[in-house]
DNA sequence: CTGAAAGCGCTTACAG
DNA sequence: CTGAAAGCGCTTACAG
């Protein structure tokens, strides 16, 4: 009796097709220079058989690297909050790099369009494989990912969306609810009458949707819930404390009844800072794990922190693109992050 | 000017200790046939060069399976909580199966000892290379896990922990802190006087140390924050919800004044559900992102559920495991879940 | 358009 | 006790 041999893989199909594995490489990679005739048979062949490409084989064999590129803002001194998903990028950096994958990093000014553009430049010069971007400037992110599209470079979005450009995933979070908890939070600690103030502070507030979002899910619940609690906005454009300080203080005398504040991003240490030095008691809730929010946590003058994981965004980001690359699996186009509470509780346990 | 060829791995070895790559081989995987002097001289240059094997070329040479091995409680009718790191672990699995790694599942009755000690057993009968356990009878599991250990197969536990045995990781909850937390969500919805009764409900109460801890850490907050409300504890030892409601129904009589209620484990729909029927409006906190849990949560009637992320303890367990034998990297000895708050505004982007 | 050969880093017989 | 050679499944020049 004959023992069967039952060949797999690109040998396999080079002996079904009667061609040798180089064509049939040649195929599997769409590579041309092959005929359509021994084209057609071949692809055949690998839906028969379903085959399925042996991924280490392929690694150990092409000794390739990959290059993905980020493009994210710069770490500023006024907020730490994007050593967070730059510190997940790197994680996953660490788990994929013997795979060939090798991250270069470009970062961007929160407050220059111009060095955006220059960074995206830099960026696209270097021919990456696979990109991640966290857009901040609509107009000038579209146009870098309209390139990007052409080029054909899978693409990941984390913390905001461009929806209307074509990706490989966005990751990040859902603004609308998550005011909508900031809501629920703040309405745990007030009485029937109590009014409450939304505090928006950003220069560029006309711009930056995601305040937006996330008032109008604080709105929206007190609005479905039935709650009558008065609730008032104040923009504040100047993010120095000084005029913060003076905004908050004015609001306060014009508005005596206000018992809660929900600062609508991180910045809300600033207003805490302001309520302690004034020796002030009102709920307090506000955006993002960040040592200064903490600190304000830990001794009760902010009530919840909202965060939405941003180290775990950059983690996932780099994975969905070597999984993505790797044929390991496909993304959902759209991945939203809990929405996450933090109290001073089990801050120690939250990882980023 | 000659080029410098950095060679690796085993030629490198090779070349430098004068012998075949062949024996360098035996001396890597400790198989006898080498002399002391050249085992010596090939350990030094191991060390000196800091040599990691390349574990994909590893596999490709050995069209060798790994075997992990998975021991968990059975699903039960009673609670679902076990389905959410069986996914985990079955997502980790699909991203790894490309590397060989093939998962074989061991399932126990946490109603039977004896059925944990047969499960066991047929899992040590099929030689795995790495284990993941989640031990819930002490004794017997230590009992297995020191075979383990003495076979040298690497382990990790999530969900409990075994502190006296040695394992490459530990991944759950740490029941202490998640009690606090517990205690500080209760104490928003309560008024100074109020009365809190904490309900454990377990058939195997005296040995289920989970429930302990977090009544402890429930009890240290009031403590701490100098909260003077009165605690009581009712245990109930019949799982069935007749008994759960005379218990229930009793000891509200007998306290009154009992305004919320903390139930240490995922049980807390029983209770709600009976709270409901006789239209009470108490707070009440618990454990556990389950369907019967969640709907309670909709409707108001729960207030809170902590949840400790059953799905990614599993996933990050056999991640823990696969990066571990292919030399990624190492986990720390525990990693500590973080403690999430569900409520109804965010329990719809909590995925797991 | 196609094939033959060498090689990725490791393991496995086989020969001596 | 040790080495030379073949092979895992794939990719990459090179030759024709």
């Amino acid at each position: 009796m004959i023992k069967k041999v039952e060949l797999t893989g690109v040998k396999e199909i080079a002996r079904r097709a009667n061609v040798s594995i180089g064509t049939v490489d040649r195929v599997i990679h769409n590579r041309k220079g092959v005929s359509d005739a021994t084209r057609q048979k071949i692809n055949l062949i690998i839906e028969e058989i379903n085959y399925q490409p042996n991924k280490m084989a392929s690694l150990l064999a092409t000794k390739r690297n990959l290059n993905f590129a980020i493009l994210i803002p710069k770490v500023s001194a006024e907020t730490d909050y994007w050593t967070y998903p730059l510190n997940g990028i790197e994680q996953a950096g660490e788990e994929v790099k013997q795979f060939g994958i090798i991250i270069q990093y470009f970062f961007y000014d929160l407050d220059s369009r111009g060095s955006f553009n220059e960074a995206a430049e830099e960026l696209l010069n270097c021919n990456p494989q696979a990109i991640l971007l966290a857009p901040s400037f609509i107009e000038e992110s579209t146009a870098v990912v309209k390139r990007i599209n052409e080029l054909n470079i899978p693409l990941v979005f984390i913390n905001s969306d461009l929806p209307k450009q074509p990706s490989l995933t966005y990751i990040g979070p859902e603004l609308y609810q998550s005011g909508r908890l900031a809501a629920q939070l703040t309405s745990l600690s007030i009485a029937h009458e109590d009014e409450i103030m939304i505090i928006n502070i950003s220069t560029d507030l006309e711009n930056d949707h995601h305040l937006v979002r996330k008032e109008q899910g604080f709105r929206a619940y007190f609005n479905d819930s039935k709650l009558a609690n008065p609730i008032t906005t104040l923009n504040i454009y100047d993010t120095h404390i000084g005029s913060v300080e003076k905004s908050v203080l004015e609001a306060l005398q014009q508005n005596p009844n206000v018992q809660a504040f929900f600062v609508t991003n991180s910045r809300v240490n600033i207003v805490a800072k302001i309520l302690k030095k004034h020796n002030k008691t009102h709920s307090l809730v506000g955006y993002d794990f960040l040592k200064s929010n903490i600190n304000y946590l830990i001794d009760g003058q902010i009530n919840f922190l909202i965060c939405q994981r941003p180290k775990e965004q950059g983690y996932l980001a780099i994975m969905a693109l070597y999984k993505h690359l790797f044929n390991i699996n496909e993304p959902e186009k759209a991945i939203y992050m809990p929405i996450d509470i933090i109290t001073k509780e089990n801050y120690r346990f939250y990882n980023s």
